[in-house]
DNA sequence: GACTATTTATAAGG
DNA sequence: ACCTTATAAATAGTC
């Protein structure tokens, strides 16, 4: 149904998946809502996003426990009252401001989720196992990268510090242009200067 | 589409409406499979006939929460004594032999998203921070709940060996019956006896 | 997000 | 219930 006909399989672009997403879930809940209407029927339809949100329709009419279902599993996942509410298309919701900080917290919603909930009863040794290495090796990386940004951060700083220091020691000087900044910043952590210096002079 | 336009209200004729919800509800779980398909995502569609039959589409790699949702869902319908048999249109759900462990393999896979994804470079610090606490909670809860089940298992496994070599107190009696094992095993560890021991007496 | 050339779904009819 | 076909609707590519 567009210009050209495609095949069957994921669409590797990541771009032109998150828009073919887009449209065929609208198209998707439209059909469920048509044919719910048309035929009076109980129709539900989920969809999940690969950043864990949910898209879901459900006619007003359903029975009691398909809905009963459906909302114990928005409670249970709308823990936090924040943007992890589910997004109900229904109600056309507004995208998240933050996806950044929506997929960190959805991370951690669903650690949370695998914690507390009642599956967690019904766990082998071996899922304990496993999920040990898994997490241990995720911490791992999760602190690899926060002490990179940290000590990024410390560069960062000591170079403004040194920046200050330079300025306040070069007040001696007459004439103190970018370029001399500049070579005071060279340390090689950063390819430009602080972009707030230049109106320090 | 079709030969005319039709209004978006229940059609009246049984006859028709019939044919059009066999229509569009394969139409629908065609999208339903498409768009999982296409774009990498969980999706599922439930249908229910107004003679209570449930067609369904669930994509195999559903994710846990949602096959669990639809396990529970279906257990509902099947205690109710309903429309016992789920009809399934399509694709048959995900046959999870053991759904803990998709829970499981679908938290790591979150996981490993996360940390892959390239959402990772444009997180901030705090970001990190607060995933850190996180995934060191989780990893605590993860090995505390590991030990348990290895100390759980450690002592059924002693009780075993106690019952086969026959170290029990037990021994020194004739009649060894199924009431003086489980007291042999009451350490407030577990509320059952091995089901394999009556078999050895 | 809007536009259209196409493909796809499907209403009506056989 | 299945085939056909005219037509409505969805949507892929494009800007």
């Amino acid at each position: 149904m567009g210009r050209r006909k495609i095949e069957m399989k994921r669409i590797e672009d990541k771009s032109s998946r998150q828009v073919t997403f887009s449209k065929r879930r609208s198209g998707l809940i439209k059909k469920a809502r048509e044919l719910s209407i048309l035929c009076d029927v109980d129709v539900a339809v989920l969809v999940f996003s690969n950043r864990g949100r949910l898209y879901e329709f459900v006619n007003s009419s359903s029975s009691s426990s398909l809905s009963q279902i459906l909302k114990r599993y928005q409670d249970s996942t709308a823990a936090d009252g924040k943007a992890s509410i589910a997004a109900v298309e229904t109600e056309q919701s507004s995208p998240s401001s933050c996806a950044e900080v929506q997929t960190c917290g959805e991370l951690v919603k669903s650690v949370e989720r695998y914690l507390e909930g009642p599956e967690l009863e019904n766990l082998r040794l071996e899922d304990f196992m496993r999920l040990e290495r898994q997490l241990a090796d995720a911490l791992i990386q999760t602190r690899t990268r926060k002490e990179k940004l940290l000590k990024q951060e410390n560069e960062q700083l000591k170079d403004e510090v040194a920046n200050l220091i330079g300025i306040s020691k070069s007040r001696n000087h007459k004439d103190l242009g970018v370029n001399n900044l500049m070579e005071v910043d060279a340390d090689g952590q950063y390819s430009q200067p602080l972009r707030t210096l230049p109106l320090l002079r």
